[in-house]
DNA sequence: GGGATCGCTTAAAGCGCTTTAAGTGCTGGT
DNA sequence: ACCAGCACTTAAAGCGCTTTAAGCGATCCC
């Protein structure tokens, strides 16, 4: 931190005003005009200008007010995300999201929704705070609030799909992942391939969908399993132990996240079922559980990094550079092979 | 969402401008000033104007400007967090910080230090954007610069121990914490009782500090026995084979943390080692790990609610009602008894 | 009736910055 | 000499809100 050289008490109580435009203008004899250019790099002021500007702004510890700024220009440089904090995916997506916009001169602001504070909520704040435009993870709102909000500044959904709106979406394609699944199954041998099921969102149908066009591609039609499941370990834990009660074991279960893939695995261990020996299990996520040694799951990652990337550049696009027409993206996700897999016995 | 009354161009290429104070003011024929009084809910204006108003912004679909309402009013009232993303335990005091904040009229800004965005990166920004006063999670930086710090906006040090800086700390008793573990095991049964450490942190060091204090008070010095570890799963993995190797094993282990005590649990449990029958496991923080079935571990909850409350009272103190002598807070954290724990054979 | 008082409303001056049009002082061409 | 053109620099007008001092009737009291 700078050791300011200003008289102004310190401490708890006394506050230290900040300098202004106007002090490091001030300083060197020009007018806050100049000063502004220099610090915005705008071309324009003399090379002895800006050397001196830049001194002294580093002089005094200068740093440019961003409200001010924002008020001014009518830009904020911001971008809002809405993001539900207690997923881990979603931690490391605003991570990448965060070096994305960075790369291109902008910020974020974070709003996350909980239990006490719902998506709209979210989204009035990172209004409120002037955001350029909205990067909604999983949103859940009807496509068609989605596309009113888009009204009032870019939209883009990122992880969910959206049907019949005219708004930008970057996802991953949850049907081909699920894919990659089965044909690494099949491809070891299995036939018996059972698929928990994730509930009704999007992305739950989506991957369905995948199991069941996968299942058929190889010509096991007759083997198509779906048993009903939800998010969380539970259900995964739940759905196994049926399973076992029924006395009718597939040789390879396929969750619908790596929560539930945890859950079966639990159920299937505990019951002294070898995994992957008598049966294989196979998640969705990647999530940081998933690479426990303890569990070692083979499953299937959505590559936040990319997915964050190309979010953020459709947001560029549409702000700095004036598309309009709206962009589907859709990532291939890649299947991570780890040790809860092999053939059947 | 609402519906707006005006004709402005929509979608994505138009920008529909965003309703202003004026434009409410013009719309029930009074000043912005009045309006402006309104809409804070000053005392003033009379209760005919202020129905009228509160109708018309409403009607406008009218959202105060932050940015310039900040400006003008040189408070922000904005929070500065900054957290580590990857933390689940953070993220769940982000979330009491959110209901908390809000309750007093605040609002948070998040700012995430990851691998490429260091402490000192995360914290410019927050105060770029104005924050009133900064909550930082776990600062790393040394005392001395966050009593710098400190003089530009008050410093709440939530979680960890500030010796020798006159700043505000929220923070859980982690001694005591470790002491109610070994008093619950001690209780069971147990004399033999391990503690697998978590480096050379100050969080560390306390909950080192806490089990040796317990194991004297309870005439068990003799028994003191400290073995070298991290936060991670690995590590407590290690150490367990380590344990297992040396066939020394202690009827019951204590961890820094869940993470540390699961990868112990996974070398126990994979050596057919009975848990809690043959060794008794502890972990620290009642993570969302721990609580999992397949898991299930006897942990300490460092009580996120109340601390994020006493981080927002803390500042509330010092910004609105001008308290300047630092304060330091420190709850009792609460033992949670789940199944690893039980009496020794 | 006149001044004090009260209840409500508002004009106007910023907050710290950006931005545009209008300077300023040069050089150089004619 | 004179003007055009150039390279910089700056005065001034906001951005959308808050806030203070002043304004303005109406009521009250002596």
């Amino acid at each position: 931190m700078d050791e300011l050289g200003s008289a102004a008490p310190a401490g708890a109580g006394g506050v230290t005003p900040r300098p202004r435009l106007e002090d490091v203008a001030a300083r060197v004899g020009l007018s806050t005009a100049s000063v502004s250019l220099v610090l915005r790099g705008v071309p324009g002021p003399s090379e002895r200008t800006r050397q001196r500007v830049l001194k002294a702004a580093a002089e005094l510890g200068y740093r440019p007010d961003r409200t001010a700024s924002a008020l001014a220009s009518k830009r904020s440089r911001l971008l809002g995300v809405m993001i539900d904090v207690h997923s881990a995916f979603q931690a490391e997506l605003v991570e990448h999201l965060h070096t994305a916009a960075e790369e291109v001169g902008y910020d974020l602001v974070l709003s996350t929704q909980t239990r006490t504070r719902d998506e709209s909520t979210a989204v009035e704040t990172l209004l409120a705070f002037r955001c350029e435009a909205l990067i909604l993870i999983g949103p859940v709102a009807p496509a068609s609030v989605l596309a009113d909000l888009d009204r009032q500044a870019p939209v883009v959904s990122l992880g969910r799909r959206i049907t019949g709106a005219a708004l930008d979406v970057v996802r991953s394609a949850d049907d081909d992942g699920v894919g990659q699944i089965v044909d690494h199954l099949v491809s070891l041998g299995h036939r018996a391939i059972v698929y928990v099921d994730g509930g009704k969102g999007v992305i739950a149908t989506d991957r369905r969908r995948g199991y069941r066009a996968a299942m058929r591609r190889h010509g096991l039609d007759g083997q198509i399993r779906i048993l009903h499941g939800d998010l969380t370990e539970e259900s995964g834990d739940k759905v196994g132990r049926q399973l076992l009660d029924d006395g009718d074991l597939p040789t390879a279960v396929v969750t619908f996240n790596d929560r539930s893939a945890i859950g079966m695995l639990t159920a299937l261990r505990g019951a002294e079922v070898d995994v992957p020996g008598d049966v294989s299990v196979v998640g969705y996520d990647d999530d940081t559980l998933s690479r426990l040694a303890c569990f070692d799951l083979t499953t299937v990652s959505q590559e936040a990094e990319e997915q964050a990337r190309q979010a953020v550049l459709a947001v560029v696009e549409r702000l700095d550079q004036g598309r309009t027409e709206p962009r589907e993206i859709v990532l291939a996700p890649s299947l991570v092979v780890r040790g809860t897999t092999a053939p059947p016995r």
